[in-house]
DNA sequence: TCTACGACCTGTAGTTACTACAGGTTCAAG
DNA sequence: CTTGAACCTGTAGTAACTACAGGTCGTAGA
């Protein structure tokens, strides 16, 4: 009469599969509170349920968005509490945003500097490097 | 008959001053290898050049392109050679800048979904957080 | 039934580029 | 002579993992 496998619940590994988070990343989600620590099998190991995976698919996507674990971690305190306002959850994604923002005009600037400088290094016809001269300037 | 004071060599506080670099990365800067060790006054202060100044005005400016310490390794070891092509320069700066775009790209695809989601949020008229919700999928 | 192999376990060290102490000298001005 | 700033060394902490080392477990095939 069959079943000695439990069907409804997933190993880490299989975890690991589903979510593309690896193996080695959930167990540290675990050690730093992220993910709850899961029932363990006889043998001592971890069975996840749907929650886990709800819960890791989330962590996944927000880190996917460029939230930092610790804006991860004010994420899933408003949704643990459950008594979230939207306007708490906006106030953080807005809050990145703005991050996000800045970071690529800090990119888009070193774009346009190093695209700069390696174009007047492409024509080639002076003796020092330009790029080099640059560097060692200002 | 005067100088007690070497009006030509700087102290680190003084160089750290001068090149933004804080007192702390100069050291750490030395410790790694990226800047030599200075000669030491008698009482075991670390006394620079204008060549130590030079080196280091060029890793601010490389690492305010965002060029990793490796590569700035690499750079400053091409200068250290001396004999160093324009070429050589110029790949090590269009990988940089393809890394700088690829990034920006990622950044733009995170703006892009955060601008949307918390847009939804904005509209407020439904009753679970859709930034949330969105978060939860996929 | 034995055995090998993959999946799991714990715990620690390494990565990047700094920053921040702690706990001590030294120097320069009043 | 004293006091405060500037310097010294060396270590630990930061972010978010990743990569072992050294061991146990479970199962499928011979």
């Amino acid at each position: 009469m069959a079943a000695h496998k439990d069907v409804t619940t997933l190993s880490i590994g299989a975890l690991s599969k589903r979510t593309g988070v690896h193996l080695e990343t959930v167990r540290y989600y675990e050690n730093i509170g992220i993910m709850p620590a899961p029932p363990r099998s006889a043998a001592g190991h971890r069975r996840y349920d749907r929650d886990h995976l709800k819960r890791l698919t989330f962590v996944k996507r927000s880190r996917e968005l460029g939230f930092t674990l610790k804006e991860v971690r004010a994420l899933l305190a408003l949704v643990d509490g459950g008594d979230y306002t939207c306007g708490e959850v906006q106030d953080l994604t807005l809050k990145h945003l703005r991050d996000v923002r800045d970071k690529i005009a800090d990119l888009q600037r070193m774009e346009v500097t190093l695209a700069e400088i390696s174009d007047k290094c492409a024509k080639g016809t002076i003796p020092d490097c330009p790029v080099i001269e640059t560097l060692f300037r200002n």
